[in-house]
DNA sequence: CCGTATCCTGATAGATACTG
DNA sequence: CAGTATCTATCAGGATACGG
């Protein structure tokens, strides 16, 4: 048993795309930090407010306002103003669609989290809201089929014309 | 567009399972740096040898030893010496199932970075060997449906009879 | 309610030099 | 090849206090 991709074609030279091109450390580079993942689930949860952010991540409003801050840079999250009627503006964050495509990491995290580090599973469960059933993030090809992590080849991209 | 879970039944208290019992944070305490996620990528591309992580990650020796030793504590990776006949004694570094069942969040993390921060969508695809067809992260329920962040609903597990 | 300003601690990580 | 030892810089993050 091998737990290990195989490789086609070429990839070298290894350290150039390695080091700035590897889109898993482009990603690392915007959500890096374990309050930025907390605060993205957040998001998730449907949290909007700057102190439910720290409260709810159990972090200090300092690394709270520099993660907001951080992630609406980066376009995952948007800051907006509001006002009812007879209150004071109250600011919300919400997850733009660049951040909710997001959601398979977490997904991800959280099933490994219950899968491994928790004795029943984990305290919450996702469900399909149409019938009821346990969702989890796996690996599909586009042909529809169910990915295991023997049956996965590493390739490099073609290039097309306009490249 | 609310991407926005909506809850089910109660979970709070909110701070308690949020601060300990969160899957998310909880996998993040095991796997939290940017060199711990670029190892496990480099050991799912086959890298096993010390120097190999070390220079592909692009991170010091040090360092290198400091995430391989937690990442093999928290059995990750395990360490295994062998000999060839007529060399000397080699060490590798290998994914155990636990590790590899991480590979849905590096393959989100890859997806997320071609899409969203590279021009012509990363360098490197990931193919179904049998098929050829790419491969990509996926939210989908039991009963096999694609499910949509929309189409998300957060319930607290239900307790079992031996819990 | 939504932050900023300061100060402080500890962990991440680079550089360099050295050992079995 | 596979590390350890040191030394240092940078950054994540807590605590506290304060301002719009």
């Amino acid at each position: 048993m091998s737990h290990t991709l195989r490789l086609t074609g070429r990839l070298e030279p290894r350290g150039a795309w390695t080091a700035e091109r590897c889109p898993i450390a482009r990603t690392l580079q915007v959500v890096s930090t374990r309050s930025a993942f907390l605060i993205l689930r957040e998001a998730f949860y449907g949290t909007t407010r700057f102190d439910d952010f720290a409260e709810r991540v159990g972090i200090s409003e300092p690394v709270t306002a520099a993660r907001l801050r951080e992630l609406v840079e980066h376009g995952l999250l948007e800051r907006e103003d509001y006002r009812e009627p007879g209150q004071r503006t109250r600011r919300q964050y919400r997850l733009t669609s660049r951040g909710a495509e997001l959601l398979p990491v977490l997904v991800a995290l959280m099933q490994w989290g219950g899968r491994w580090l928790d004795e029943h599973g984990g305290p919450v469960t996702l469900l399909h809201r149409e019938c009821g059933e346990p969702v989890s993030a796996e690996l599909r090809c586009a042909a529809g089929h169910h990915v295991d992590d023997e049956e996965l080849e590493l390739a490099p991209r073609r290039r097309t014309a306009t490249d």
